[in-house]
DNA sequence: CCGGATCCCGAAGGATACTG
DNA sequence: CAGTATCCTTCGGGATCCGG
């Protein structure tokens, strides 16, 4: 890797994960290996141009790993490294985060204005 | 017409926070409230349109306070509110990992990659 | 000092068609 | 089924100027 890492571990991280899909990625793998058509299922409105590309540079990253059985049709398997699946602090934390956000802020304070970074 | 949280809260959370620089703002006040020009040297390289529009993004949906000073020249403080400080979980889960993946998958990237890719 | 108003660009991402 | 290959669109975000 010719790049050199951030000094802050927080955009360490971030130079890993905050694509606007790789989040949800990791989320879908955590519960185990899966085919790339299951990820293009589950991940949402991915492209397939965009999950592929995510997921090569997931690999590369060595964030996952990708099996291919010599089939036809083909079959591709996608599964979490041991590096990968640590990552699944850092999204329990945004998972609990976003419940107390829901029920704490959401429902109670004024209403979220939308334009304010929505993504879809 | 009123839009609504997805129902999966990581992707709560990401609508909330994933744009480009919204968790290094976060994590520079998680240390106190910041003026905006303190903000805007101790982020990075983000530019003035941005920084604004980020804080008010921000400020909208209760993560921060925007307090204006009647003076010349002008003052404003920004301060998390404690849905913004909580989130304080999700930067320390992400500030770990990016240690753990330098010193355990960056450094020792070659190893690593061969290991994971010829186990099955 | 803070930040509004414009103009602009490039890269990330989407749509669609094709293939081993 | 799991990709490539193109082409196209969007929009996040940078640069600059201005103003209270």
């Amino acid at each position: 890797m010719e790049k050199v890492l951030p000094d802050c571990p927080v955009e360490t991280t971030l130079m890993l994960i905050s694509d606007k899909w790789k989040i949800l990625i990791i989320r879908d793998l955590l519960t185990g290996k899966k085919r790339f058509g299951e990820l293009k299922k589950s991940v949402g409105k991915i492209s397939q141009k965009v999950l592929t590309a995510d997921l090569r540079s997931m690999e590369k990253a060595g964030l996952l790993t990708r099996k291919v059985f010599a089939e036809i049709p083909p079959h591709v398997e996608y599964a979490l490294t041991p590096a990968g699946y640590t990552l699944k602090s850092v999204l329990e934390a945004m998972s609990k985060w976003g419940e107390y956000y829901k029920e704490n802020v959401y429902y109670k304070e004024n209403d979220y204005a939308l334009e304010a970074g929505n993504r879809q």
